[in-house]
DNA sequence: TTGACACTAGACAGACCTGTCTGTCTAGCA
DNA sequence: TGCTAGACAGACAGGTCTGTCTAGTGTCAA
């Protein structure tokens, strides 16, 4: 979800860099089908041949845009996560400190994976890998409400993740950062009474960090 | 997010019912760009031009499409809220029921608004109507915490259409009932640490239903 | 019977889509 | 100097899209 590439860098990357780098902004703004190969094209300086040599089919362009957008938003959550301290409490709330960032962000439209869904059939490969993204942040989000003594970590996980999902996806209507802090405040309070402070942390039912 | 009407049903019912009835379908299965004004005409048995004189650009026919889907799906919110009680508290939570419903209804496909608006452009019409939707799903479920004696219904409004929101633009990727379940207990906990039980209830800056 | 009206059927224009293909240019290297 | 790899430029095929248009059909009331 960052900014573009400015011209100058586009231009000085290579041809599959700036292909990539082309699609993701276009992409996030317009949507898969809103989006032709030709205006990757015309937007990355590049030739056609080059775009179908680095990306068999369109859809391959679509894959690496999502594993690019994956990345980008797992290192966001986690860093958010990791600012707010060391305690696996203030990390669960801490993550939605990515979601404001986004949510103040120009041209902040959304979850992507979300809005990619909506434009896959499902069954496709890109629809599946929408799906692996979602599992493997809820998962990430196990483990800390688990690492937090949580006593359902599956289920606090699955509620900071539609809080979450639901505070992202919104965006598409409306960016509006009041949202995130709604969301950053349920939180807490989801967190806090699934996790009192009082209670033991590091793990409710024997898992380690390096099991 | 009703099953189709039957074909014999359609085919009784008035050209404009039929277009809409396929539109409604077609559009929330495949997206509105995944659609084209041949699908519709095609599975509604109607002319080109009887649609186009109904509807005079396929935008026209998107819109009237999300007049429906607001329709039905604040019906279902209401129901669900009204469902559970005459408790304002008990509302909040029993709306999370029209959730589960439609995540275990087949052909589920996540939030048609959220959904269309990432298919539309920021400042079309078609864009402006989905967040006037959410606008008064959000509007509507302030005043019930208002009722509910919330100190700050528009804060729990906020984090209430969040998890609303999160679970349904999720079941773009996957309509996981256990999701929907976890919306609902974390509503609970939500509306419960809100408006605990022994605080009085009716509205808590001396607004009235009726002003 | 006639005329108005709503509908069907489908050709059509013009734009855009994906993906293939041919040919040209340039930089690096032997 | 000749060769090769990789990129550029853009025509092209075959299809889809929206929206317009002409022509024919069925119905119903005056």
């Amino acid at each position: 979800m960052a900014a573009a590439t400015s011209e100058e860098t586009a231009r000085a990357a290579s041809p599959r860099d700036r292909i990539l780098e082309t699609a993701f902004r276009l992409f996030y703004a317009h949507g898969i089908r809103g989006v032709g190969v030709d205006a990757v094209i015309a937007e990355s300086g590049v030739a056609k041949a080059t775009l179908y040599k680095h990306f068999r089919r369109k859809d391959d362009l679509v894959l690496a845009y999502l594993e690019k957008v994956d990345q980008a938003w797992r290192a966001q959550l986690e860093a958010a996560s990791e600012a707010a301290g060391p305690d696996p409490r203030d990390r669960l709330v801490g993550m939605f400190d990515a979601l404001t960032t986004a949510c103040r962000q120009d041209g902040f439209r959304g979850c992507a994976f979300i809005n990619t869904a909506s434009e896959a059939e499902p069954g496709s490969e890109v629809h599946a890998r929408t799906v692996e993204h979602k599992a493997a942040v809820r998962e990430w989000v196990r483990d800390l409400a688990d690492t937090a003594g949580a006593p359902d970590p599956d289920g606090l996980s699955r509620a900071l993740t539609l809080l979450l999902d639901g505070g992202l996806s919104a965006g598409v209507l409306d960016a509006d950062p009041q949202s995130a802090e709604a969301a950053k405040g349920a939180a807490r309070t989801l967190a806090e009474t699934a996790c009192p402070r009082d209670a033991p942390s590091g793990g409710s039912s024997g898992r380690t960090q390096m099991g």
